[in-house]
DNA sequence: TTGAAAGCGATACCAG
DNA sequence: CTGGTATCGCTTTCAA
């Protein structure tokens, strides 16, 4: 395990040019064989490791990518993470991760970082609301569970609306009609589509909005604890919830234990996102289930992609959107 | 945004020459006020990024870390990562992500990756087993977690035998003597440790060892899940299990749960390492808790430390052992 | 205080 | 098929 053997020496030891060994390495030219196999074996005594950096210059290509996350401890942004880093090891990459707080500056400060480096690629859950912040960009890149719309992007995204729709309907086939939601910010898509998708539900199935029933928050635990509170403390309560995200899930799962009351039977559940709570009690908290690892996993594909296309026509941004599945387990009463 | 603009540009420009613009960007040389900020100007104006890269080959510094971990999905290990990059970060280094599935083979294929980039040093939570592995490393590497002993290489471990010795010997004093261990294999100190721990806590409380109650598989769920339910099938099932880590303590608590067994009143339980379940439940699961942002944060300063004082004396090997801390909750019933 | 020039370790073009 | 060499973008002597 050393590196400070260099082309040069491989080449003076074998006996051949600094080119011959190159080009042995990158396995691209005609070598005789005899040559390949005489630099290989050289290469494998010196126990040779090429300079990755020093090719790069020359290339112009770093193999190397960054996976930008609001926040490395989210159950979710791992697993896209994860997703993406094992396609990009596959392909040859290496990957930074970089996890932002969802705080612009930081992600300013990464984006220069990633500049600096010149990674060849860019995997982001961005906190920047402006697309004109991401037209700047002049590095692939492609964004994931949040879209900017106008920011002329490629995106892979989730069917927000449609699961919050489903999610929604189905409460209300259950006999539901009081129907609360715990969300976070309308930021983004993630929040916006949801939200929509839940109002559309309502509506749709002739049930007026009422805004006691809509909590605002973040995308936190302790939003959906406090929140839930807040909703069973009403004069009217809701007789069901639709909490948005797997944190805000989990913590009007928790608030609900604190209050004595039983889930699929003093209010019924429905959640965004798997999460361990929602699989821990009983009955099981039926949840909106959204391809996680495959958003990372197709994110870094599209990415790869577009790098090796380099300079083929600057088509238009493609947004993919995945689809979300609905799992019903027992917490949905039937109210007739 | 652009990374296209070299530092000839920016000197070419300014009218200087490029050793003046690079005194002037890193600050060192002595520099005429004037010119400086001409050359800063230009800088601005001109949108420059350095290269690293190409300031690396030079420098023989990346400012890049490593960071290497069995599995990323685990939150254990998720928070010794946040914990190494967020120091990092502050420290000017950026940070690959590597997970390894504990697996030697792609942990080598890592270790190749890290050289040919030329990271400057390396947190790993290894997979290897043999200390002469460790002992070929050339470059600067903290070991977490587990520690190979012989291996020369600094590590930051925590108090696993302490740990397991409170925990076992917290049940002895409520009056338990059936007691089980749940644990993984004993491959690395974290696995042996909490074993003797374990052992030694009966021992010196004149229990006998009873081979039934030691059940040693993998670290996952499911170990703790099947575990269970063989260990509370046996003719004389336990009264109180230690579950020898987070995602075992996890399987712990639901196969308790589906047996229809009440924590703290059926059987007792205490875990190793903090985990949402066992948060959850209620009684709350009493835990042995470690410090693991902070086994990250330390590791990364030891680390930087050491990449500081690269010429100084290869001194001894540092190993670091964090304290734990027993945290007592009502999943322990008092037999008297 | 500033500039010229020699590398760092690889690639790639052009000859031979 | 193989070798010489310019080059990538920057740092760092050495002179001026």
């Amino acid at each position: 395990m050393t590196c400070d053997i260099t082309i040069k020496d491989v080449a003076k030891q074998a006996n051949v040019s600094v080119a011959t060994v190159s080009r042995v390495l990158n396995g691209l030219d005609r070598v005789s064989d005899q040559t390949r196999k005489k630099v290989l074996k050289v290469v494998k005594e010196l126990n040779y490791v090429p300079n990755t950096m020093a090719a790069s210059m020359i290339t112009k290509q770093t193999q190397m990518l960054a996976v930008v996350v609001p926040e490395i401890e989210n159950p979710f942004y791992t697993s896209v993470i994860k997703g993406t880093v094992n396609v990009a090891k596959e392909r040859g990459y290496n990957t930074f991760v970089f996890s932002t707080n969802d705080s612009e500056s930081e992600e300013d400060t990464f984006f220069e970082s990633s500049l600096r480096r010149n990674v060849d690629g860019i995997v982001l859950i961005g906190a920047h609301k402006d697309p004109v912040f991401y037209q700047k960009m002049n590095k692939p890149v492609i964004l994931v569970d949040r879209y900017i719309d106008g920011c002329g992007l490629d995106g892979v995204i989730i069917d927000n609306f449609g699961g919050a729709y489903e999610a929604t309907k189905y409460l209300i086939e259950y006999g539901h009609r009081d129907i609360a939601i715990i969300t976070g910010p309308q930021t983004f898509n993630d929040g916006t589509e949801r939200y929509w998708g839940y109002q559309q539900a309502l509506k749709d199935n002739g049930i007026e909005l009422v805004s006691d029933y809509q909590k605002h928050g973040d995308w936190f635990e302790n939003n959906g604890y406090q929140s839930t509170k807040e909703l069973m403390k009403l004069p009217k309560p809701p007789t069901a919830i639709f909490a948005a995200n797997n944190l805000i899930c989990q913590g009007t799962i928790k608030a609900l234990r604190d209050l004595d009351l039983t889930i699929g039977l003093d209010v019924s559940l429905v959640g965004f996102d798997a999460n361990d709570l929602a699989e821990f009690v009983k009955p099981r908290v039926s949840v909106v289930k959204r391809p996680t690892y495959e958003m990372g996993t197709h994110a870094a594909e599209m990415l790869i992609e577009k790098l090796k296309q380099v300079e083929k026509n600057e088509s238009f941004p493609k947004k993919v959107t995945l689809g979300v599945e609905l799992q019903k387990f027992g917490s949905v009463k039937y109210l007739g």
